[in-house]
DNA sequence: TGCAGCCATGTCATATATGACATATACTAA
DNA sequence: TTAGTATATGTCATATATGACATGGCTGCA
């Protein structure tokens, strides 16, 4: 069980642990991976919202299935960055990424 | 003159051509410099806020003088990670961080 | 039974980002 | 002047992220 899905199972409400740093995790890491995971998940969603599958969305990203599901999936091979790109390529607006980032629970479209 | 640069003369008001696709800009790639320049613009005002040098910030962050320098001038070798990492260096939530996003011009502390 | 579409996961060669270093500029104080 | 501090910028070896590929699981449909 790696640190990505350790927290992704907290932000659904698993309360694993003391929420945080349940294995060594420092605060900015956590800032980070909250982030992280935040970002995946409207991605799943916004992708499915277009009716994109993930080769699809890989097509618009120049990327490759593989990559947009280990995006989806909040993989520690994945950078914000492309998780960036990947909002950004839906149709996703700086203003529309910030609220993502500043949301608790991962809202629709 | 580079991409960046350009960018973020224009941010400060001075409508280099019309604003936005004066080079080939896309939409897409306007949408993350513009990201990329208010997390760096962010990121000066708030180490300067602290009372830092960028050497100071660097040894925080693990790194060095000069890539604090690029962060802050939103080189082109600077990951939007990177800068992200630098905001949570210095006390930055993700709330917080998309505040940054999310705002026009970059408000300080 | 296939078989096709969609997604997950592992591996790998290569592209890209990174820290470190050198060096330059600007400003201040002695 | 010289010295010290802070920042900017270029280069480079290496670390890391990336796209591509292979493969397996699962669902629905012929």
């Amino acid at each position: 069980m790696n640190k990505a899905k350790q927290k992704r199972l907290e932000a659904r409400g698993w309360r694993v642990g003391t929420t945080s740093d349940f294995l060594g995790l420092s605060e900015e890491e956590t800032a980070l991976v909250k982030m992280k995971l935040r970002l995946s998940h409207a991605l799943r969603v916004r992708r499915e919202a277009h009716g994109l599958s993930q080769v699809a969305l890989a097509k618009r990203l120049q990327s490759s299935q593989s990559r947009v599901a280990k995006m989806e999936a909040a993989d520690h091979t994945v950078s914000l960055d492309l998780l960036l790109r990947g909002l950004v390529a839906l149709g996703g607006t700086p203003r529309d990424i910030a609220r993502v980032l500043a949301r608790k629970s991962g809202v629709a479209a």
